[in-house]
Order: structure tokens, then sequence, then C-alpha cells
DNA sequence: CGAGACTTTGAGCCACCTCAAGAAAAGTGG
DNA sequence: CCACTTTTCTTGAGGTGGCTCAAAGTCTCG
């Protein structure tokens, strides 16, 4: 049986059934097109040159890269429908490691086959530019922050980030979404240490701004955080029509 | 007379003369599809979604993004060859603003002719994609060293990174080569304030790893300053032939 | 019930910040 | 070519936001 990818971006359902569907059959390893990882299940490798290319389906993850010093830089944050290995699909090496934060199912195909994919349909090719443009967008914001916000602004736009993403693909609910990371792994997004980012968190729980615990988030008030965040909201962008 | 622009990094000689050309016409104020703008001139605003689309031929210039508080992240350094404006022409708004710091000609095009472009060639399709993609992988990088290095690393970090892409564009003469910014941009790159990033240069200056005054910078051994920077030297990523 | 993983809180410290002011360059106009 | 102004660089002094160390509290799970 072959996986449905509704939720691969490039929504391109036939070539990514084709693709998973040789997949299978080459490894004779997924059943289906998907694949199954644990919670802290290392997906991909900074510097490797791996054959695969995935879509989370289902679960959450992280995307980061790790010094010779042992610190961690988390580059984002992975939701259901983010693409992962484009890099490596694209400059033939992935400049940062995935895994798994939570369970994950992931749709699969191979490098080959996306840039068959990319040749044979400038409509899909330019939806994969867009999404490597979004994406550098969004890393001149993340880099913006770490660099300019002080740690209240920057958790605070980073709780804004989530949430609104969280809400773009229907997540929330009474003003609450799964977030189902650690505490470490905010410090590790924002350049900031575990302790201080614990007592950031605390401060607006208390001022009632956002609420972060049991793997939930709470925000009622999206726009007074993004005030304390120092950010205006901008508006989802789309795809445009080329 | 019409530009040659060899410096672009798409190399497609005849579509961006033939963009230029017709831009010239359109506009009435490019004498010859280029345009020269001194430093400190604002080339695109963070937010708009200008019609043109650069790539610096001569000359050396920021692109940046300012936040609500005055506070001014230094994205990257533009050197010849640099594309400007990727984004606005495929998500269609500037992330950042860009802005000359010393005096600049570029190489003009419009957006619509550069979704003809993207749209009839795949192979320069790719070849966009390929810079989003690289781009992105340098902010991945940058978000790492301001978030996790060091001031006296990441300083080192930037001078390096600096120095390799002047040599690869031949800038590099005798160890030293041309760097026409402010110490001040500096810091607005790596989040640091300027009397810091100052006695952090100060540092390796006396440390004899890397000296920049009057607008050149010095490097006699790149590999001890990336030791210090703790990084490792990657070689130059050349696009791959799809 | 004990072990391990994560969160919370307290205490002291330091890397980097801000303020301030002088020195050196780089324009600018006559 | 020289006074004058403005910008950039440099250095000192003192302050603080965020860090590290340490330990206790909570939760999960075998």
């Amino acid at each position: 049986m072959v996986t449905d990818c509704k939720a691969c971006p490039l929504r391109r359902h036939e070539i990514f059934q084709k693709m998973t569907r040789e997949e299978t059959e080459k490894t004779q390893r997924f059943k289906s097109g998907e694949l199954a990882v644990d919670p802290g299940t290392p997906i991909l490798a900074e510097g490797s040159n791996a054959p695969q290319i995935y879509t989370a389906l289902r679960g959450m993850g992280l995307r980061y890269k790790v010094l010779s010093n042992g610190r961690r830089q988390v580059v984002n944050f992975i939701f259901p429908g983010d693409f992962i290995g484009l890099q490596a699909g694209l400059i033939g090496e992935m400049g940062h490691s995935v895994e798994a934060s939570t369970h994950m199912t992931l749709c699969v195909f191979d490098r080959k086959d996306f840039y068959d994919f990319f040749r044979n349909s400038t409509e899909r090719a330019f939806d994969v530019t867009w999404l490597a443009a979004s994406q550098e967008h969004f890393l001149g914001e993340a880099l913006t922050t770490v660099g300019q916000r002080s740690a209240i602004a920057g958790v605070a736009w980073a709780l804004v980030q989530l949430f609104r993403k969280g809400d773009a693909l229907n997540m929330v609910q009474n003003d609450t979404m799964p977030l189902p990371f650690k505490q470490q792994d905010l410090a590790d997004a924002l350049g900031l240490s575990l302790v201080h980012t614990n007592k950031t968190l605390a401060r607006l729980r208390e001022r009632q701004l956002a609420s972060w615990s049991e793997g939930k988030l709470v925000i009622h008030d999206v726009e007074q955080l993004a005030d304390v965040a120092g950010m205006e909201l901008e508006e989802m962008r789309v795809r445009p029509v080329i």
C-alpha cells in the first residue's frame, strides 16, 4: 500500500508515491513508503551525504548543529508537513543534523528521484525554491533574534513563532497547542542557558503571557506576547502563482 | 551598450543582457544596464516588494534587518558576484534591507523577467535554488556562531569567512584583502557591542592572528584563526551538475 | 521503590554591556 | 593647502544580564 502524501509541502502525490514505492522496493525496508522513528532517533547527520529526503507526516523534531566544543545550536523546530534534507538534496551535504523529538512518521523518497522531479516540473521546481527562500527568510529572523533581542524578548519571539505555526496547522485548540520539546531545546535555539531560559519562561508565566508546561503551550493573547518580543506579526506568506 | 554580466552567479549573459536592455528602455535611467550607487545608499528596503533584482558587479555592501527598538542585525556581507533581491523575487517580499558600503555598480534586471528565466531553463532554475540553499546553509552557520560562540571565537569565525570568500574571488594578495566595512558593521553581524568588538579585534591583532585596519584585512595563517574560532575549514562547495 | 530525565530555585560570578571621553582619520569648504 | 567638522577607532571604568555551579523537587518508568 502506498502512502498518501497530502501532508507533503509539494502536494505532488503521484510523484511522491512513485518515489516511495521505488524506495520500498529498493530497500525492502519500508512497508508502505513511510518510516516510523522513535523520540531521540537521529534522522540525518550533519555532513552526511544521505541519499534520502523526507517529509514529516506526523510528529515533531529538531534541526541542529553541534560545535566541536559540544555546544548545540537548534536551528529550527520541525512540524508536520516540513521538508527534511532539502539541503542535502540541493547542495549535496547536510548543514545540520535532524532528530525526532516525538514519535514521528516520515514520507521517504530519494535524491535521484528528487532531481528528476525538480527537472520535470517547473511548477514544482519553483515550489522547492520557494521553500528554500522561506527557510532563508526564517533564519534571518532567528539570527536577528539571537543577535539583538534580550532573553525575554527572544523567548517571546520563539513562542509566538511556534504558536503561529501550530495555528496554521490547526494544532491550536482553546488557546493551547502541543509543544513536545524540552526547555533545553528552546535554550539551545536562543543561545541561552537552560537555567536562564527556565527563569524567563517563569516570568512570562507570571505575567500571564504564555505558559508552557507538560508539553502544552498556552497563549491567550498572541499580540501581547508579540509586543514583548518587539516584533510585528506578519501574515503567513502563501506561495505565489508563478 | 550592454553590460557584460560575467560576474552574475548564473552566468546567463544573453538573458541578463536582454533584461538589462529592456530595463534601460523602460526606465530611461540606466545608461548601460548598470546602476551605480554611492556608499550608504539603500538598495532595497525590508518589506518592500521591489520590481528589481540585482547582481553586484563591483563594490561591497550589507544585508541587514532593523528591529523596532533600533537595533540592527547585519545578516550578510555582499561581495562582487552576489545576488541581491532573490527573496523578493521568490517570496515576493524582502526580509531584509540592503545598502552599499562602498561605491557599487549593480547589474539590474526585473522580477517578471526573472520568473520567465526561471521557468525557461531547468538548468538555471536549479542554480537559483542552489543559491538559495547555500544562503540558507550560511545563515545556519551564522546563527550557530551568534548563539554559541564566545566573542573572540565569533570574530575569528567572521574574519575567516570573509577572508575565504575574498580569496575565492581573488581579492587576496600577500595575505591581505580589502574589507571596506566599519567595526560597527561587524559588531552588528555578531550581536556584540562596538566597544567589545573593538577590544576583541585588538586581542586578535596582539596575538598576530588577524589584523584589520584602514579597510585592509591581513591574515597570515587562516588555519590558526579557524582554530580560535573552533571551526573546521570546509572546502568551498561547487554547484553540482544536475 | 529506585534510577534517570527534566524542571525549578538559589547564590555567586564574569563576559560583555553602557557610558564617557580622547585620538585618529576622513571629509568639507574656503 | 589649511582650519573645521564629522565620523570612526580606541581605551578606561563601572554595571548587569545572563552564566555556571549546586541541589532540591517532580515525573516517568522499569
